[in-house]
DNA sequence: CCATTTGGATTACATGCGTAATCCTTGGAT
DNA sequence: ATCCAAGGATTACGCATGTAATCCAAATGG
């Protein structure tokens, strides 16, 4: 029987490596230079440092190579939404010792919430309510 | 003038400094030997680490330190809430480009969520309805 | 054909972090 | 009076991270 505790982990990727993930996943696969230039402008990053940003995720297995002609693809090796779970989990474990609504609450006290997203946060609450209930 | 780019700003906890934060900020006060007697069984840090980290918190400014005696009582020297929303806005710029919802969504879609946490969670969202509207 | 650009491979290098160990002093237990 | 434990100060040490630079080969523009 397969470990319960493996089945869901996903590399740990870091601030900047988050940075360099979004657009692969937003693009589904790109070179290098499609990383690099989708994101100057927004970021002042060098070529080299994307280039060790993307070597660094292939090394962690969140990336996977494919050689196309002399240059390399780079697509996506994990899914964009287990890893993002498992960040969220652990980040409210280790700031609100995983508890969801402080965490919820502290931003709206700082106005940090608009009126569509609260609009947005009811729907998916009645749907999980919904899946609750079933 | 002051910089308002720096009126809020907090000092960088790590993962380890958060856990010795929490003891404090629930504790309010603490000498080195009542956090490594909170955290023992818990966690298997020796006294010597929880020191190391409880310097670098005062360090960098999170803790305060008065002299007792021959010892030192350290405090939080920045509140529980402002650092844990500064780690709140980093952590959805950083995974969720920013957004709520999604994060909540993605919580409740792994089952995270219990019927409580519904219940909190509107009460929640009814109060801050209430605040926009007005 | 030659110079420039691009990308891979290798190397760099300061900081921060997790996790202590050592050394020394002093107050308390025996 | 002595010895130990607790705590401060200093030091350690490997790994991760942010941010590249160097070196080299191939493709591309002129």
């Amino acid at each position: 029987m397969p470990d319960k505790t493996d089945i869901t982990a996903t590399p740990r990727i870091s601030d900047a490596e988050w940075t360099v993930m979004k657009v692969l996943w937003e693009r589904g696969t790109s070179t290098l230079g499609e990383v690099v230039r989708e994101l100057e402008g927004r970021l002042s990053w060098k070529p080299r440092t994307v280039q060790s940003l993307i070597r660094r995720l292939t090394e962690k297995g969140a990336l996977a190579v494919e050689a196309v002609g002399r240059e390399f693809r780079y697509t996506p090796a994990v899914a964009q939404d287990q890893c993002q779970h498992e960040e969220s989990v652990s980040f409210l474990d280790r700031v609100f010792n995983g508890r969801l609504t402080p965490f919820v609450a502290g931003l709206m006290e700082h106005e940090e919430v608009t009126k569509d997203d609260l609009a947005a946060l009811r729907e998916v609450l009645a749907q999980a309510e919904h899946k609750l209930k079933k």
